[in-house]
DNA sequence: ACCCGTCAACTGGTTGGACCAGTTGACTCA
DNA sequence: TGAGTCAACTGGTCCAACCAGTTGACGGGT
């Protein structure tokens, strides 16, 4: 059992927080004002500052739209909000009204992952095929350890991504395994099949440093789809329960 | 010939994109400390409230770090950024350091899309089919008018991708359009092999209504893969000119 | 000579208040 | 009835002060 750091919210993360769970959770519908400044400031009893410094980043999230002399407007975030938002959610303890958005970063990060592999078979730097290679090593160091090798895992598509020479694609990763969301922090049992099968890994390796687009794409598509479908029946088994949210699913048998 | 807007900067807007072009520009390096905030509001001439907002985007960005007390640290983007930020890049006036967003851009367009229609074609409820089967008429209904059948496909492809019901492949088009960067706003002359194809587009729309998953997601690989290799073939034939960026590529015949 | 506590000089965090600059809508006058 | 006016909002900016952490140099102890 090992000890999480404290997390020191500042007053403005605080009331950024509130704001971006009201907004997400619809509790403003798209084009409604918020309140003023002063009175959020005062319903927060904190200054107007704290409050500005949380619009920002809203904005920035793409969840407001603030026009000087007008009112602050609610945007509607399916519309308007970034991948970025799917890390912002991760803080958001309410019950989200997007109950799959678990099997939707794990179906991303499977349309990626092989397509990122099949593009590094094809064009990544000689250099960046031995790194994959080292890294596929280090991950089956560490075999009996589900949590270093998941963690090993996560190294090795990262390399695998950064050697397909895609930015959209890196930045788009970073997105999801920063709202660590089922992908990392958050491993379900499901995700073993996927963690243990280090044969794959290795072959997944070779037809990269072989260059075989295809072969490496096929590799990379099954080994994610282990858990991305798994995830997706796990879903549609446990269909329209409400509470069923993206956030409980590890307890699962 | 139409006007734009003006678009009125802030203050702390401007403080955000100048540090923004700094850092991603490379030059703070990773973890070298930012000046401090009294500097910075000193050195723009501006409140240090204003420096604050900016460097909050910044976080929400996830291109610095900051904690009380200690400096406030520039992180390596390509490690701690999300999708967002190829959103944030439209606004950057210098050369990147990446030349081929562009391209990148349109690689993931086409991944996701593809298994966007798969996905689609595969779950989406009748409502969804319907609706994508009108965007198909509107699109088709605009047929000469380029610029008009560029904004009709961008709303096809957002219904089929409601239509999949995935959240993230939302977000991160939104990312990925709200960054007009090639993709909507500067369509290259390339891009309109693959948006004066009717035909697909109308048998796309088909198979997604007639729940033909592979069929679908052959259509639309096929579809999207006009503009996204013809850029990748684009980038390739301009390879390691340093000055030619995603921004010009519309010199092209 | 070396180690360690102390403390001043940073850093960001927060507050209050004042004023500028747009937007909105009601209200007035032609 | 219509257009113009203006007061009452809204967000944008600034100043000044103080709180709260971090950092590193400095000095006294061992």
């Amino acid at each position: 059992m090992t000890f999480e750091p404290i997390s020191r919210q500042s007053v403005s993360d605080q009331v950024f927080g509130r704001l971006r769970d009201a907004i997400v959770s619809g509790r403003y519908a798209a084009d409604e004002a918020l309140p003023s400044e002063r009175e959020l400031s005062a319903t927060f009893e904190v200054n107007r500052h704290a409050v500005r410094e949380a619009l920002r980043r809203l904005q920035q999230l793409g969840l407001v739209r603030v026009s000087q002399g007008g009112a602050t407007r609610v945007l509607d975030w399916r519309a308007t909000a970034g991948l970025d938002l799917a890390m912002a959610l991760v803080g958001a303890e309410d019950v989200l009204p997007v109950a799959t958005l678990g099997r939707d970063v794990l179906e991303m990060r499977a349309c990626i992952g092989a397509d990122a592999a099949r593009l590094c078979a094809e064009r990544a730097a000689p250099g960046a095929r031995a790194a994959i290679a080292e890294a596929v090593d280090r991950y089956a160091a560490v075999v009996p350890d589900l949590a270093r090798m998941a963690e090993a895992d996560l190294a090795l598509w990262r390399r695998i991504i950064e050697g397909s020479g895609n930015i959209a694609y890196l930045l788009a990763f970073n997105s999801l395994t920063a709202g660590a969301i089922a992908v990392g922090h958050m491993p379900a049992p499901r995700r073993t099949a996927e963690l243990l099968d280090v044969g794959a890994h290795r072959r997944l390796s070779d037809q990269i440093a072989w260059g075989d687009a295809a072969g490496a794409q096929r590799t990379a598509r099954a080994l994610l789809a282990l858990t991305a479908t798994g995830e997706a029946a796990a879903h549609d088994r446990a269909a329209t329960q409400g509470e069923a949210g993206a956030h409980d699913e590890s307890a699962a048998p």
